[in-house]
DNA sequence: ATAGGGTTAG
């Protein structure tokens, strides 16, 4: 008896089925398995969301063969875990599992993230299963996805005649474990052992690639398989594409990758709008978001809502971002961690911090991620004090902290003035979390230690850095110099920043500030000739209004400024009643983005 | 009859 079985080739399999004896039908992938006895109906079994049921009748224990499709439907179904219920009945009723099972079940150990690999691995050894190379790969594979890439190795190395599948599941299981250019290392060790990598071997590499950003070499494994003739574009491999230019910085290359590609999935797309966003071209990334809702088949999921609000938040579009939010909660999409971080993320960089600390509080489990967001989110509204009680709310909760959530931290001791809570706290970082202070956290302290007049203990803060100092380390220094009227250290900061870079006009700009406000007016001037003879390049400012969830954008520069000024015109005049609606001035809107354009 | 490796997100 079947459940759901309307179309008409499903309705042939199962009047097929309806035969006297048993039988399995196993063939159709939409259909992962269906077991028909006639008798009395002893199981049923939910083969998962848009999969048919499965009931199993009669009194005959299944044999492993049935067992082993049981094991299937499950585990490509969304129900992995009853696998383990499953096997375990199998058991009890006496029946023997074959060198198919393992492989089933080790999969199913790596969906569901259990942790048992080793229970079964123990169990492939005592039944004899260990060298069948089907259970070796899957052993690798699952070693792999279960975060012991020490076994995978091992299993691996004693593979004697690997074949692409083991080499694919080793370099995978070095990715997923943060090893990428290790990964890198083996793809090259199994081109000069002569196993040719395949499309599901290339993806993989992709996705190293991505985490290295290392376009040269991306370039390389794109001409590798472009090399092997006919391009058959497998949505896994189009999508790993569009992913290694994207995280490479090479937003129009993705999308060139993407026009190509016939049948696009969610993860084309989201890879595609992940890529802008990354290049900081946000107008552009909701504009593919939104071809993807009204101009293609394919629904956003949640990791295409993370990066789109990522884009909400590079231009602070509040009210896109709650059209977003809505948008997530009228399609049934899970409110997990990622999505929960991005809109905590999101409302506190629009503005909006009571809304943020609302999907904080909304979250069922939360990691360390949502808890740095809304410590950060709290830190940047200046809500120094709540932002510490939330990190001392955190530690008791038993999550342990990480770099980021100490950049949030220090900022808050930064906005509180907490110059001694901010120190203690930065040099516990490596003594008490073993955590080693990146640059960000440099910059958090110097400016902390600036802000409050300590000018000589930044300096010999960063002059006892570890890693050679960014020029926004020197940058912080020169505010507090500026703040605290030290035009002695500040002018040779200012000197030095200059040096550092020589093209970046702002760093005259500081000079020529300091200067006069020191009331050096030679200096002051000769300082901006200094900069307008070396003609150097600003970084073209940008600013964006939103409304009625509109977003417009203006770029200083990309037009000559009189006709950006008459775009800006036109744009208010337009929008003139609606701004009113919104209680927004527009004497506001045109100030800024005129301010923006100086 | 049934088995092994894959892409996106904070």
């Amino acid at each position: 008896m079947l459940v759901g079985a309307s179309s008409r080739r499903f309705r042939s399999l199962y009047e097929s089925a309806l035969s006297p004896r048993s039988r399995i039908i196993n063939h159709v992938k939409k259909i992962p398995c269906l077991f028909i006895s006639n008798g009395v109906a002893q199981d049923a079994v939910s083969l998962g969301k848009n999969q048919p049921s499965l009931i199993l009748e009669g009194n005959e224990t299944p044999n492993i063969v049935v067992y082993n499709s049981i094991l299937r439907g499950l585990i490509i179904g969304s129900r992995p875990e009853s696998s383990f219920f499953y096997f375990s009945k199998m058991r009890r009723q006496g029946v023997t599992p074959d060198k198919h099972t393992y492989p089933l079940l080790l999969k199913a150990s790596s969906k569901i993230k259990s942790g048992n690999q080793t229970q079964i691995h123990a169990q492939t050894v005592k039944f004899g299963f260990d060298s069948d190379p089907f259970v070796e790969n899957a052993l690798v594979s699952a070693y792999g996805n279960g975060g012991e890439l020490d076994f995978a190795f091992r299993v691996f190395y004693e593979i004697t005649e690997r074949d692409s599948i083991t080499w694919t599941a080793i370099i995978d299981g070095c990715v997923k474990n943060g090893r990428a250019l290790d990964s890198l290392k083996l793809f090259l060790g199994m081109r000069s052992s002569g196993v040719e990598p395949d499309g599901v071997t290339i993806a993989v590499v992709l996705s190293a690639i991505a985490t290295v950003a290392d376009v040269s070499f991306g370039k390389c494994v794109h001409g590798l398989y472009l090399a092997r003739g006919k391009v058959n574009w497998d949505v896994y491999l189009g999508s790993a594409l569009i992913d290694m230019y994207a995280k490479c910085g090479l937003c129009d290359d993705a999308r060139k990758v993407f026009d190509e590609i016939p049948h696009r999935n969610v993860v084309c797309w989201s890879a595609l709008i992940e890529g802008y966003v990354q290049s900081s071209r946000s107008k552009e990334a909701l504009s593919v978001f939104q071809n993807m809702l009204f101009k293609s088949e394919v629904k956003p999921n949640e990791a295409t809502l993370v990066s789109v609000l990522g884009a909400c938040s590079q231009m602070g579009a509040l009210e896109q971002g709650r059209l977003l939010h809505a948008y997530a909660v009228e399609s049934n999409l899970e409110l997990n961690m990622s999505l929960g971080t991005s809109l905590i993320d999101m409302y506190a960089k629009c503005g909006s911090i009571s809304e943020s600390f609302m999907i904080f509080k909304a979250l069922p489990r939360k990691d360390v991620y949502p808890w740095t967001a809304m410590i950060t989110g709290l830190a940047m509204h200046g809500h120094g004090k709540r932002s510490l009680d939330l990190f001392s709310t955190m530690l008791s909760s038993g999550v342990q902290p990480n770099a980021v959530t100490f950049t949030g931290v220090l900022c808050a001791c930064s906005h509180g003035g907490l110059v001694d809570q901010g120190r203690s706290y930065f040099y516990s970082m490596s003594s008490v979390y073993g955590i080693e202070p990146k640059m960000e956290h440099y910059g958090c302290m110097v400016d902390l230690l600036g802000r409050s007049g300590r000018l000589e203990e930044a300096l010999s803060l960063i002059e006892g850095m570890p890693i050679e100092p960014e020029p926004g380390i020197w940058g912080a220094l020169f505010g507090a110099c500026m703040i605290h009227k030290d035009f002695e250290l500040g002018e040779r900061i200012g000197k030095h920043l200059i040096k550092l870079q020589p093209r970046r006009s702002g760093r005259y700009a500081l000079l020529a500030n300091l200067y006069s406000m020191s009331q050096k007016w030679e200096e002051a001037a000769s300082m901006r000739k200094l900069m307008k003879g070396k003609g150097v390049e600003k970084t073209p400012g940008c600013s964006w209004i939103e409304v009625n969830s509109i977003v417009h954008e203006f770029n200083a520069f990309d037009l000559s400024i009189n006709a950006h000024l008459k775009d800006i015109y036109l744009v208010l005049n337009r929008l003139n009643s609606q701004l009113k609606v919104l209680n927004c001035e527009l004497d506001t809107c045109h100030l800024l983005i005129s301010l923006d354009m100086q």
